[in-house]
RNA sequence: GCUCCCAUCGUCUAGCGGCCUAGGACGUAGCCCUCUCAAGGCUAAAACACGGGUUCGAUUCCCGUUGGGAGCGCCA
């Protein structure tokens, strides 16, 4: 049997974390069996489905590069596909007109609570004398729309669901009720969609959250009724914020598109994404390729994960590490060019990220701790000024910027001496003498190794610099 | 409330009856390196939720308890 895998996001908002994942699993899977990955849009709920959703998680799996290869599909334009299903479902007697308003629906619910039920349907309806069938999902003219279409559950037995994940679950079917399956605006509900799609789209294995665990054996039933062969499930679990509640906004950032804003790079992501609940051995960082060879679901893992914003960030500068300054100075482009700045000498830019890669775990800070190499005024932190450009190491920089003026090039070789020299003579700790020079050239204490600065930034650039720093 | 699922360091996890004195990673702490900060190296603290079984032997199997998650929508 051919694997034919799909993700079926429904556009009420951004690609999120944990969809993420669910895309990310269902497409190593469908590579590494050689089979196919299908992109479907569940936009069945018209109050809350957007354009601009839709868009925003298309571009957040391109960006992840989680290309698809057949889609993606919207199910608002499959309507007759599913109305046809239904139909079925009335003319065999499988399902039925339920016309309970929905204050008498609230009011069943309430009750059965009350009593220490399950807030199910009474199928009142189903009881009653049957109203005609007729086409109830096809209907046009001028027909009343006050009754939705129910499916008729079996009242009794056991429906079991062959997970890959979690094995075998039985559930009987007690515990499941009649399941509206059209809307009485004539529009089709998610667990009978879902059931139809899959089915057409000849899906063979459903690799989803287990949020949908407990709809699964309602669209096993939903199979049956309509006649056919369940595919594979297999559910992975949750993924959780620090307080151990699903993950939501108000953990922070949950889109793919604000990890991307942030300067976290995609192969990242997803490496820290896949080993929320997948692991191979010890092993923590996989390019994408090891990924698709590894990756198995029988190494899935069943209990939920917290998501960790620090790891992800150690993750990402492993990563990081994996591409060459050049390659770096394109990767980091967006972000200098938020902070305004241009990169106007490729090569420049290029030693100017070298010196600092180890220093931002992304790309964000890692622009941002760059910056000062390509402003043309420093930045100056105030406590460092305070404490480093004293009037008295203001004469030392003074001194500093005469004995740099002659010598042709700043490299480790010519600033080696100059600096020790000045050190003995002045006896000083080395620390005296480079930190004025560091809070001189890049406004802060904190950079790299002030010789390497130095070299970079070149002679014209530090003597305008001190220069500006003894003013 | 009912039903289903889950349970190893703070976090992600390895473990699939003896190899466990429970391993790795993030984070944390200390030391080394050192012109600052990182990176790197070394070291440390840190877990089998609890109670019953099964077994010669349980982190591993079974049951219960507790805790957490999910579902119970004319949302997906």
């Amino acid at each position: 049997m051919s694997v034919r895998v799909r993700f079926a996001p429904s556009p009420t908002g951004h690609l999120h974390i944990g969809g993420a994942r669910t895309a990310l699993y269902n497409w190593l899977f469908a590579r590494r069996e050689q089979g196919v990955f299908i992109l479907r849009i569940e936009d069945t709920d018209t109050e809350r489905s957007t354009q601009e959703y839709t868009q925003s998680i298309l571009d957040g799996m391109s960006w992840l590069g989680l290309t698809w290869d057949e889609g993606p599909f919207h199910q608002m334009e499959r309507m007759p596909i599913y109305r046809e299903h239904v139909d079925r479902l009335l003319a065999e007697g499988k399902a039925y007109r339920c016309t309970c308003s929905p204050e008498r629906l609230e009011e069943v619910r309430k009750a059965a609570l009350a009593a220490g039920r399950k807030p199910t349907y009474d199928r009142k309806c189903r009881n009653e004398e049957r109203l005609p069938a007729g086409s109830a999902a096809g209907r046009t003219k001028n027909e009343e729309r006050n009754f939705c279409i129910r499916f008729a559950a079996p009242l009794t037995g056991t429906t079991v669901v062959h997970d890959m994940i979690r094995g075998e679950i039985a559930v009987d079917n007690k515990e499941l009720d009649d399941l509206i399956i059209l809307r009485s605006d004539g529009t089709p509900t998610y667990n009978f969609t879902v059931v139809v799609d899959d089915v057409t789209m000849q899906i063979s294995h459903v690799i989803r959250g287990d949020d949908h665990l407990n709809n699964t054996p309602r669209q096993i039933l939903l199979y049956q009724a309509l006649g056919y062969p369940a595919p594979i499930f297999a559910h992975l679990p949750m993924i959780l914020g620090a307080d151990k509640q699903r993950l939501s906004k108000r953990h922070g950032a949950t889109s793919v598109i604000a990890y991307r804003d942030a300067g976290y790079l995609p192969g990242a992501l997803l490496n820290y994404l896949a080993r929320l609940g997948w692991s191979h051995g010890d092993q923590e960082i996989f390019t994408m390729d090891e990924m698709t060879r590894l990756f198995r679901l029988e190494d899935v893992g069943k209990a939920p994960a917290v998501f960790d914003p620090e790891k992800l960030k150690w993750v990402n500068s492993e990563h990081l590490k994996k591409y060459t300054d050049d390659q770096l100075v394109d990767l980091a482009r967006p972000f200098f060019e938020k902070q305004g700045l241009a990169i106007v000498d490729r090569g420049y830019t290029a030693r100017a990220l070298h010196s600092e890669r180890e220093r931002g775990k992304t790309l964000d800070e890692l622009a941002a701790i760059t910056a000062f190499y390509l402003r043309d005024a420093v930045t100056f932190d105030e406590a460092a000024v305070t404490k480093w450009l004293t009037a008295e190491k203001k004469g030392l920089l003074k001194e500093i910027a005469e004995r740099l003026g002659q010598v042709s090039d700043l490299s480790d070789l010519t600033l080696k001496p100059i600096l020790e020299e000045l050190q003995k003579q002045h006896n000083l700790k080395l620390v005296d003498i480079a930190q004025p020079i560091r809070v001189a050239l890049t406004g802060t204490t904190v950079s790299p190794g002030i010789f390497e600065v130095m070299a970079i930034l070149g002679k014209e650039r530090v003597l305008t610099r001190l220069a500006r720093a003894l003013q």
